[in-house]
DNA sequence: GTTACTGCAAAGCTTTTGCATCCCT
DNA sequence: AGGGATGCAAAAGCTTTGCAGTAAC
């Protein structure tokens, strides 16, 4: 939390409820999720305000937006490197923090200059399994 | 094209015209760049056939959805297993056909019975990098 | 007192849908 | 002739924005 005390960033409840429901949160949440719990604590928060704050983050480079799910934007706190393992039955996903060596061979770049790489792995998780029987 | 002449499936001008510009198409269009390039030969298609017949498309197995723009969706033709390159500034898509071996461990799959997988690639194409100079 | 933030409502985009008409087979 | 496909327009989602009022500093 600590983190965020710096100069022209006033620290709303808003945003400290937001923060705080972050911290830590490997659930990777849509929008409407964080607005919801919000909500519970701050009733009269809106969702402007949800989006804002989260565009702020974004920018300041505290929280990663997913594009894993095509229907709505999720978002990741956790601004470490590292992969995704997603259900493909109920969209769960779950990180992995897995070293993976996929480096490409300079002639297959493109002459791209590269800056990073993203797994996703897919699967159906123990849940949505147990449901298919 | 001889793999849409099955039970069922009507051959229109307009749906001929989206499998012959998605017929080897690596350009990863969205749907509204399937919908103006197509207006050019059948300027009375309209919008709502173009998302039909990616919907039937993709229900068939003949069109990958990506969800590596978070503006909007785009298709991918190509259904063999491949990667992404993708330049974080224009948002150009190559496909990356190397075949990595990125295999998890069990302990580490979380009991997810695993359907597979999907790099991407993050950089900065030629054109891009030149204009940032 | 300043200045940034909030909330509301409207607008902006992308994508979906219902239905009457059309036309491919 | 029959049934799937088309086109229109409306609707549905998600996300963004403008602006007046509010509150953090």
């Amino acid at each position: 939390m600590e983190k965020y005390k710096d100069k022209g960033l006033k620290l709303t409840p808003q945003r400290l409820a937001i923060f705080e429901f972050l911290d830590g949160n490997s659930g990777h949440p849509s929008a409407e999720d964080i607005y919801r719990e919000i909500q519970r604590k701050y009733p009269m928060t809106s969702f402007a305000t949800v989006y804002k704050t989260l565009e702020m983050l974004k920018k300041r480079g505290d929280l990663l937006e997913l594009t894993i799910d095509p229907a709505r934007r999720r978002y990741d706190p956790e601004t470490k490197h590292h992969h995704h393992l997603i259900c493909v039955d109920c969209k769960k996903i779950i990180d992995i923090y897995t070293d993976f060596q996929i480096d490409m061979e300079e002639d297959r770049m493109d002459s791209f200059e590269m800056v990073g790489n993203h797994i996703e792995f897919y699967g159906i998780c123990p849940e949505c399994k147990k449901k298919e029987e």
